[in-house]
DNA sequence: CCTAGATTGTTTGGATACGAACAATCTAGA
DNA sequence: TCTAGATTGTTCGTATCCAAACAATCTAGG
C-alpha cells in the first residue's frame, strides 16, 4: 500500500494539479480517504485475525451474519453482507464443506433456503470474534473518543444516502 | 444492498446477541460502518459516473493516479492505487488497448516502466472528473459542514495506523 | 382449478484480483 | 571485471465476484 508518497504529499500534489478546476476538495478527501481506509483496515483484519484460520473476508462476513441472525434466509444474507446472491452461493458451499454452516429448504416456501450454523461454526465464532473485535478496537484507537461516534455516525449517514433502495 | 433490515435494526440485534461478551461496540460500529459506506459509495460512483464510460473501478483509479502524477513508474501506481502489480499489469493492458495510456521503458533503469496518458486519456479525465467530483460532493453532503473534516481526518488517521509499511 | 408473471437459489461465462515463479536488469563486493 | 543477490514487470494458476440465463416454486386473477 503505502508506497512512495505519503497521504499528505498526495493531497498536496492533487491540489496543485487541479488548481484551475472547480473542485470540492473536502468532498474528494472524504471519499478518497474512505476507500483507502476501508482497504487498509480490511487487509489488516485479514492478516491479523482471519489468515490464521484460513478464512476469506466474505466467508467471515457470511459467518458473522448467520451467527448474528440465526436461521436466516439466503436472500437476507446477501443483502446484509453486501454482495450478490451468486457470490453467496459459492461462499455457502465453502462454509458447508468445512462444516461451519448448513442449508435447508424452507417449509413455508419451497423457493427459499434457510441457513444456520453448526456447533463447530458457533464455536469458531465465539473464539474468533473477540479477537476480531480487539483489532477493531485497535483500528478505532486511531480516533479520539470524541471523534469515534462522529465518524461512525457520519459513515452511517453516507451509507443511508448512497445505498440503493434494495435489490442485488 | 439495503436488504430486509435497516442499519439501526441490525445494530440493535447485534447488541442483544453479544450482550454477554466483552465487546467494544463503538469500535465495531466504526469498522462495520466503514465497510458498508465504502461499498455503497463505490457502487454509487460506478453506476452514476463510470458505467456510462464503460470504465471499471480500478481502471478509473489507475487513470486518476496517472493523470495526477504524470509519467509515473508502475511500481508507484500500484502503491498509490492500492493493489498488486500483477493486477496493475492487466489494467494497464486494458487502458493501453483503449488508447488512454502508454507504457515506455525507463532510460535510467531498464527494469522500470513509465506510464503516461495519451491526449485522449487526458481529455477523458478532464471531462469525467468534474462529474465524478459532483457525485463525491453528493456523498459528502450526508455530513454536516462541521463533520466533513472530522470524518476525512479520522479516516486518514485510520489509514495511517493500519496501512502496512510498504510492499505489494 | 389454471395459468401468466413474480420471486428465489443455482449455474454459467467472463471479468477482476492476487501470490508465486520467472526473465530481465541493476547493484554491491570481491 | 565478474558475479551473487536484489529489484521490477509480466506470466501463470487459482480464487473471488458478478450479471444474465435458468429451473423450481409461489401468487394473483380469471
Amino acid at each position: 500500500m503505502a508506497g512512495a508518497h505519503t497521504l499528505r504529499e498526495t493531497e498536496r500534489h492533487v491540489d496543485e494539479r487541479l488548481s484551475g478546476m472547480d473542485i470540492d476538495f473536502q468532498a474528494m478527501a472524504v471519499t478518497s480517504n474512505l476507500f483507502r481506509a476501508a482497504s487498509a483496515v480490511r487487509n489488516h483484519l485479514e492478516r491479523s485475525v482471519l489468515a490464521a484460520h484460513d478464512l476469506s473476508w466474505s466467508a467471515f462476513v457470511v459467518l458473522w451474519v448467520v451467527w448474528i441472525w440465526e436461521d436466516i434466509e439466503t436472500r437476507d444474507i446477501a443483502a446484509e453482507a453486501g454482495f450478490s446472491k451468486a457470490t453467496l452461493t459459492g461462499v455457502l458451499n465453502t462454509l458447508e464443506k468445512r462444516g461451519l454452516s448448513t442449508r435447508k429448504r424452507s417449509q413455508d416456501d419451497g423457493r427459499l433456503v434457510v441457513v444456520s450454523m453448526t456447533a463447530k461454526g458457533r464455536k469458531l465464532m465465539e473464539q474468533l470474534f473477540p479477537l476480531f473485535n480487539k483489532q477493531e478496537q485497535f483500528v478505532a484507537s486511531a480516533l479520539s473518543a470524541n471523534a469515534q461516534p462522529i465518524v461512525a455516525d457520519g459513515l452511517r449517514k453516507i451509507t443511508e444516502l448512497t445505498e440503493p433502495a434494495s435489490e442485488n
